[in-house]
RNA sequence: GGAGAGGUGGCGGAGUGGUCGAUCGCGCCUGACUUGAAAUCAGGUGAAUCCUUGCGGAUUCCGUGGGUUCAAAUCCCACCCUCUCCGCCA
């Protein structure tokens, strides 16, 4: 959520920077005018309450001084008060409505994209900020997708999976399931080991926390939704972790916080029928380590580069060939103020594919969620800047081993750092 | 799910209609005393919004939302959450 301050103050320099994300699609004069009236409103709402509380004091202690509850001239203040009241009865409730409609206006505009954010309309101007892993690009004579592999060794089962669920769902079997866990103990161990303190959230979040972090109210339709309850299938653990702090005032002291935490995630995909619609690109349910950071302003944006260096660690001890892009602001998530994607080798598409989406969103999930802090012997609140990155989605990790690793002879190599946990060098 | 108890400031804990944003204790901050610390003493110590160039002022907040009243932490209604016991259960 923005500053509405910010807004009221700044109005063009507002605009200019959301026109960034594309040319007149968001509009801030309705919630410029609103704020306005609400303020008028308020001003004289604030000024009859503070009446009321004087006549409700002086009727207090007239009675206290000995006058009948009934006398005449503690009647005369009754009556001024009950005027009062229905003046109140009037404005109030416009108060209410005129809040309650900025806050609807300011919950769908999106994040303000950082100054460094490259300006640009689309992917196509998404910048590639560096390359890793050249050499490890396997040659691509004979090379299968990794559902192929998957199927021929019998580690990956869709079919039965969409007879249990529905297109988009799959199954694990045997060594599939082992390397499945086996990428979700080695991300969790090298990222506690970085630092970051692991969690195991809800999987089940309420329609406060998606809003907090903004899937909602504008990307509903993106998550599952339990009908009987206020309750979703978490999108992403981003956002039970991000709530945890939710309300909270923290100490200055206990920045920066780091936390990882591996989930199942749930999507609908909604819109997305046909596309990349093969093997464990696209699902409706897929595993993933997440960073989340909550800290200081001030080290934001190196916080954030170095979240980016931890999802990228992952990558370079599997030896997975890697790209860092750094979105543009038509591409530019709604909540980011700026965003660095991983994408990562796949040799049966012959180009690299997100494996993950590292973004800081300085306030503004904090605004959403009233995270502050507090610095020591300051007065007043600060809302802390929170920071997220995949580290990394385990299922493209599990696709990007298959087809990178594979060998002529149709086996699969596990990868060097995974070996321990596998017990087996070959697929 | 049933019965009972309860939700007050960082914590503990008063407060059952009136000058209560709230006694008090602990914690914390500042000052005095001290070589320093402790102890002691004095003062201070929540958040948000609006008005104001500033000084400052006003309003709101005692789980949440309604209601009664000139006046609600206090009375009434609904809901949420926590704890205890019972039931059920991995």
């Amino acid at each position: 959520m923005l500053d509405l301050k910010l807004i009221r103050e700044n109005p063009e320099a507002v605009r200019e920077r959301l026109n960034r994300r594309g040319a007149g699609a968001y509009d801030i004069g309705p919630i410029v005018e609103l704020d306005k009236q609400q303020r008028e409103l308020e001003t004289k709402r604030s000024q009859l309450q503070s009446r009321s509380n004087e006549i409700g004091k002086l009727v207090g202690q007239k009675i206290k001084g000995g006058l009948k509850p009934d006398s005449v001239e503690v009647q005369a203040l009754k009556d001024e008060g009950n005027e009062i009241k229905v003046r109140l009865a009037e404005l109030e409730p416009q108060e209410r409505d005129l809040k309650t409609q900025i806050e609807a206006l300011l919950l769908a505009l999106p994040n303000l994209p950082a100054e460094s954010t490259p300006i640009g309309a689309s992917e196509e101007d998404n910048v590639e900020v560096r390359r890793w892993g050249d050499e490890y690009i396997p040659e691509s004579d004979g090379l299968l997708p990794h559902w192929e592999i998957g199927e021929k060794l019998g580690i990956i089962n869709f079919d039965r999976a969409v007879k249990v669920a529905q297109t988009r769902f799959i199954a694990m079997v045997g060594a599939g399931a082992a390397l499945e866990r086996a990428l979700i103990s080695f991300m969790l161990d090298r990222q506690i080991q970085a630092g970051y303190l692991e969690v195991i959230p809800p999987l089940l979040v309420n329609s406060e926390s998606l809003t907090a972090t903004s899937q909602l109210p504008k990307f509903a339709e993106e998550s599952f939704k339990c009908a009987e309850d206020d309750l979703w299938l978490i999108p992403t653990a981003e956002v039970p972790v991000t709530n945890l702090y939710r309300d909270e005032i923290l100490e200055e002291s206990q920045l920066p916080i780091y936390h990882c935490a591996y989930t199942p995630c749930f999507r609908r995909e909604a819109g997305a029928h046909g596309r990349d619609n093969r093997g464990l690109i696209r699902l409706h349910q897929f595993n993933k380590v997440e960073l989340v950071k909550f800290v200081h302003p001030s080290t934001s944006a190196q916080e954030h580069e170095n979240l980016v260096r931890d999802a990228e660690a992952i990558l370079q001890a599997l030896k997975l060939p890697y790209r860092v892009l750094e979105l543009c602001t038509g591409d530019l998530g709604f909540g980011a103020a700026k965003c660095y994607d991983l994408e990562v080798w796949l040799p049966s598409a012959g180009r690299y594919r997100e494996i993950s989406s590292c973004s800081n969103f300085e306030d503004f999930q904090a605004r959403r969620g009233n995270i502050r802090f507090k610095e020591a012997g300051k007065k007043g609140t600060k809302f802390v800047h929170t920071l997220n990155g995949s580290g990394l989605a385990i299922g493209r990790t599990m696709a990007a081993v298959l087809e990178n690793y594979q060998q002529s002879d149709g086996t699969v190599k596990i990868p060097e750092v995974l070996q321990p946990y596998l017990r087996r060098e070959i697929l």
